[in-house]
DNA sequence: AATGAATGAGCATTCATTCAT
DNA sequence: TATGAATGAATGCTCATTCAT
């Protein structure tokens, strides 16, 4: 099977922190076990996938780190590819669903793009230390290509309609320019060990700054 | 071994295309069958790595689109491993020199602007129907990325040269910031069947325009 | 890795034969199928390591042999050289058991030396027909190395023991003496396709009687 | 191809010592080059062969250590294990002739097993910081087998024919015996690092009273 | 005769996935 | 549901041997 293309860089987009948990409680009338399971093999698969990348990491690692069994993974992925795929789905929802969250309670353009660029970072910076990124993704799979597609898309048109809403002309190159820049920062931030909020303030303050006046000569 | 972690994204900044490499004319006094060898391998290996990622494309399939046997790879590249590296420092170097070429031919700021960003844009789509990219890296390899981050600084320091040619405060912020917008502009490129050289050169316009005025509201 | 180097023949010591182990009866509450397992792969691996040595035994075939797949080896055992260390120390373990058994319901000083005698060359004989013998180890393998040296000195020590017992001066030289001469007549039954149980007990008597009183002019 | 089975250890029982041999003096008219690199190469198989084993020994390292090309190996033996063959051959056929030399000048029949003695011990003595042993054969060539019976065969004889030219009943046997004894103290030397000529001279003496008296109670 | 670049068969080992319990 | 023992396809790499020069 060799299937059409895929990117991956942008998985590192999308992370969020989970603990292993345990699960404390289980009344007997108490359902969901299951989902939790779910989620608790997705967490240790976002863990050491985002720790190791998708071919370093194996299957029967992660049933470990999940304190479950080889075979109860199958029971709610039916791959290892599939499982990749949820996880990754998971992780670009709560970025989007946070940033989202976070535009909503901004006024001023320039608190908007504040917003984006401070979530974009602090992401990143929340997780530095926890695990490391991975720039890997299913390089053949057609349909991890579409998520991922779909996601960035998603992020670019929030980024996009902050800059409609301030009548800017070429809206998307706009939103794309500013994404980058905060992209390319995102490396500092995860190859920098010295690296620090305050390092990140900064560099939030440039983006914003550098976008809407440009270089200062 | 775990080791540290990797990189890969900025793998894809760096291409070149190269066609499989017939011996035209060898000149009475030499042949370099030996050398050619070498680079017919690394064209290979770039076609086939570049096109399905590093855990995808296998030796033998290097070796078949090399026009020679398994063993011969070997006899050229001590692992898998060393001749993916191999080929990801010819890319950067000629990506590079190619960059620093042409900057010298620059006169005014915005022209060297326009250079690295059309050298770079240009660079992808070049290959945009040739190959594939992979964001892919070895991961798990020290020497690896070692050799990533030297290359990575080096296109950034070049950028940072121009930057403070012209006087420009926090050269480096200002250089990152640029190098970003191209690296996200390049994801159209890759991922648009429809892209054309014009949108391409809107693209070059757009971001030397963006980073020396600010966005126009 | 060049390590020191080892010896091998001494494997040749220590043989036991094993038939292919079919599960005839498992109690109720208990099947120790892994366990098993564990044993029918090892004598697997010792009738055809016996058979054909080291290199040329693949672990396919071990497999094949022992009925199971390929991989099942490797979760009983984590390398091809972990097994055949494995069967040598079961074997030595086995050939020292029974010949330390033996000595203990023994009793004059000629009734010992028979008994080891007997053992040693019966050993043998009994798998003559069944399998060959290998004359190879790991040679560069230290670990191996100071299992069978450790095993040889055990022999070697369970014969001197025998000696000092009789009061008998230079008892280790004795007993590597009295070792060595059944060690060559083991040759006679591995190489002579006639050889019978009345020459093996003709040899036995005599290596006694030599060792005893030497040679009658 | 499976053959027969082999035996190996016996190789070790021949060995002599060759010094990387440069060709000083070449005249014009001097032939035998050709004979020389041939002797060379077996010396370098020799050298490698015992000190690191069959399979664990690489043609082109044989090449090498010769100073020949890999190629060359081949226009004088047709294949690895020929070349295995000849280096045995060879190496048993000095061990005999020397021996063979030493007992015409010998007399008396204490004098002869002291010969005997001395020259197995010594042999192997004279290389045991030199080169290490190997314990290894063809296990799977009849014809390998085939030489290495002949030539034990041929030791045999030689010490039995001493036996009988004192009128030893049971020549043979009494044959085998004294070279298992000697077999088993080449172990000593072979592993025992402080090993010292005394200690040879000792277990010659000790390995003749043994044999001619039996052991002293 | 001599070379050494090229060959490609051969094999140990890994690991995602299954399925009997 | 949950388990984990068993599976076997898949692949990087080695090295004896060949042959054009």
């Amino acid at each position: 099977m060799v299937y059409y293309k895929l990117t991956a860089v942008v998985t590192a987009l999308c992370y969020n922190i989970r603990i292993y948990n345990y699960n404390i409680f289980n009344g007997d009338f108490m359902t969901s076990t299951s989902e939790q399971k779910h989620d608790i093999i997705l967490d240790s698969a976002f863990y050491l996938f985002s720790t190791k990348g998708f071919y370093e990491t194996k299957i029967a690692e992660i049933a470990e780190h999940a304190g479950v069994a080889k075979g109860t993974v199958y029971l709610y992925f039916s791959s290892k590819e599939e499982l990749f795929k949820e996880m990754t789905r998971r992780n670009f929802d709560e970025f989007l669903d946070g940033l989202s969250n976070e535009l909503t309670r901004s006024s001023s353009f320039a608190e908007k793009l504040n917003k984006i660029a401070d979530h974009h970072l602090s992401y990143f910076y929340n997780m530095r230390n926890h695990t490391r990124i991975f720039f890997q993704g299913l390089n053949n799979d057609p349909e991890f290509m579409e998520v991922m597609f779909h996601h960035i898309e998603n992020y670019v048109n929030l980024v996009t309609n902050v800059m409609e809403s301030e009548s800017i002309n070429e809206s998307k190159l706009h939103a794309k320019a500013f994404v980058g820049m905060l992209e390319n920062y995102k490396m500092d931030i995860l190859f920098t060990k010295s690296f620090t909020k305050d390092h990140l303030n900064q560099r939030v303050d440039f983006a914003v700054k550098l976008f809407m006046n440009g270089c200062k000569r």
